[in-house]
DNA sequence: AAAAACCTTACAGCCGTTGTAAGTGTTTTT
DNA sequence: AAAAACACTTACAACGGCTGTAAGGTTTTT
């Protein structure tokens, strides 16, 4: 059974549409707490995220954004702003769908169906600059075409991708590869980063694995700055 | 530069339609001739297809349907018709979005970006009853997770996806394998044939490969009759 | 019951991935 | 400027998964 996260604030609104979405077969849940919503989501982890957009707090477009960048959930954004230029920055901010209320039940209850079987297999994508990601075959999606990485270069970019652009240390890049943090074998880990960079320049990605001394490694994308 | 096919019968609309996106930076495509839309839109094989409903001919549903069955190109509705059995309708044909006249460049510029959004990467993979398959890497997706199949699996899954329901004889698997109908080993095809069976099962897909004696295979879903 | 078509299983060769090892560059420290 | 620490490169042998071969079994047709 999918499940439905709901973030809305009015009550009464919230009763209605999880009602209907429990009769429609989802399993729901709602959020009540206005305080760190996108961490409550991430620990729920649910199907989907109808989202509305005047809330307590962090308002919903900054929500939207967080998620997407932290998660490959799609959102449905359910609001009863009725402006367009709302409606693009949801859009643009990566927001799945976006309906004004009220909209209907069958149309919403279409679009959530809709937007569910677009995912359909996704939900393991991770999602880089410009590339995805499959987090259980590695096989990596770019310029409209695929490719294969071995396994430990796919765990190595997985570390990476789940750590945005934070600095990654060894132990951490060994842990991922081999389980343990003990017994590092530098170089091991080392051949296998060379190995990396060397593909992702084959693919001319336009990230690159960079070291910083004594701690660890880091993705910057191309041109950045330290 | 992306490629958006138009099918739009009022010559007026489909001018402004086709401006409005060359002004976007698309490079646009307009049907004209509405006998064999389908095979029309295959052969361009756009990025995107802006499909009205009110159509000379076909039906606007009926085209949504057929490109949906063979191809993976995402298809925005856009009609006047702001019914909402209709929107039902085309979102569960596959419609990837139904926008209704007039609805304003902005949004629609917008909508058409977000849907392009979505199958970034998305353009080789072949689509089955309940899974999909990447055409270059052989990545099968199914019940949310992934596998790669090896090579020849990928290729005769291949072979079975492209022809629908229709029988393929040995001939044409051996071509896709191996690129030569001459010195078939029989044999040899038989056992990838079973390695393919052997893995689809332990995938539970709800589809199965029978042989149709002396011809060739076909792939039918579960339960179905001949 | 014989023949034809189809299926199964085991095995050895091949190729890509991996860790090892030995050596070269580069940066920082003294 | 030399030493030390860290980072990188390359080649190679071991391993494992994929593949075609071969030999034999099963099912369907005649």
């Amino acid at each position: 059974m999918k499940r439905i996260a709901i973030v809305e604030d009015e009550f009464l609104m919230r009763e209605e549409l999880s009602d209907m979405l429990r009769k429609a077969e989802y399993q729901v849940d709602e959020i009540s707490e206005f305080e760190d919503v996108t961490g409550q989501l991430l620990a729920l982890s649910p199907d989907l995220i109808l989202l509305d957009l005047n809330l307590p707090g962090t308002s919903g477009f900054q929500i939207c954004r967080e998620m997407k960048q932290k998660s490959t959930i799609p959102v449905l954004v359910l609001t009863s702003r009725d402006q367009l230029r709302d409606e693009l920055h949801a859009l643009d901010l990566g927001a799945d769908e976006y309906l004004t209320k009220p909209c209907g039940k069958e149309r919403l209850l279409a679009r959530v169906t809709n937007v569910m079987k677009r995912y359909e297999g996704r939900s393991n994508l991770l999602e880089g600059a410009g590339f995805l990601l499959d987090r259980q075959t590695y096989t990596l999606y770019i310029h409209n075409s695929s490719v294969i990485l071995p396994k430990n270069q796919g765990k190595i970019l997985e570390v990476f991708l789940t750590h945005g652009d934070e600095i990654v240390s060894k132990e951490e890049l060994c842990l991922a590869i081999w389980g343990t943090t003990e017994f590092i074998d530098e170089n091991a880990l080392q051949v296998n980063l060379t190995r990396l960079k060397k593909t992702m320049a084959n693919l001319m990605m336009r990230q690159q694995v960079i070291p910083v001394r004594g701690i660890g490694y880091r993705l910057i994308a191309e041109g950045e700055t330290l």
